[in-house]
DNA sequence: TAATTTTTGTTATAATATAACACTATGTAA
DNA sequence: TTACATAGTGTTATATTATAACAAAAATTA
């Protein structure tokens, strides 16, 4: 099961700071915090993330170019990403929905495309910034 | 209506290139086709490309960070959005399905977010590259 | 062990996007 | 018409995000 790979070094550093954030990072935001971990250059940084992303222990949240963990340890989604965006304060969450992702999950066209993938992302105003 | 709103200069060169491609666009390959229209910089090109997302006339493709004619000229689509983009040629294009736009308008979570737009992007393979 | 693959560290650079400022055009309202 | 506000322009500089290329080290495999 590749969710249980062993991670290398800086894998596990990049990680390591990503899990410990309850919001997304972006890429360059790590590598001022993995500096004292010796990771020296964006190379390290992206080479990481990309590997975890592979993996399914982060995803990308695309609107954003930053990386959350997927809080999901059990179900390897790599492949099905749903999160809700607040616009005001930037809060992001995944969202697992089963209605929704089945929905998503046999979605056909009518253009003979195959999919593997998908990623959602709802915005909008979350209950604390509507109140404010 | 603002999809009806009159553009300025910048714009229309902007959105005539997008327009003529079937596929989407990155900002600097735009500005290398508009160069010899007068339009010089990074930024007049971002600033149009704005506006044209702001007022439904085209899509950023987030994943790829490229832009996209809307095609559908009645409906401004500017909050709601699906694409399929095939992993291998790259070939995207924008999804008009009711049903499936009825399920993510009305998606409600349990969280108190209020929805304003959404983003979906699918990947997987064309019909041509799963021959191929 | 040797061969192969993956990861690392490093430097340099490419690609994407915005800040700040002065100026111009357009719309609106007295 | 004038004054004011708003939106767009042109420009330079710079910030942010991401990858290419290469040599060396570590891990894997046969």
């Amino acid at each position: 099961m590749q969710n249980q790979q062993v991670l290398t070094k800086n894998q596990k550093i990049v990680l390591d700071i990503i899990e410990k954030s309850s919001q997304p990072l972006k890429a360059y935001s790590i590598l001022f915090d993995v500096k004292k971990r010796g990771i020296n250059a964006p190379l390290q940084v992206y080479r990481a993330l990309d590997k975890l992303v592979e993996i399914g222990k982060i995803h990308k949240i695309e609107s954003r170019n930053s990386f959350i963990a997927c809080k999901n340890s059990k179900c390897q989604i790599t492949k099905a990403t749903v999160f809700s965006i607040c616009e005001n304060c930037e809060d992001v969450k995944e969202i697992h929905d089963h209605k929704l992702s089945e929905h998503l999950k046999h979605y056909k066209d009518n253009k003979g495309m195959k999919y593997s993938k998908y990623n959602l992302e709802f915005f909008g105003l979350c209950k604390r910034c509507i109140k404010n």
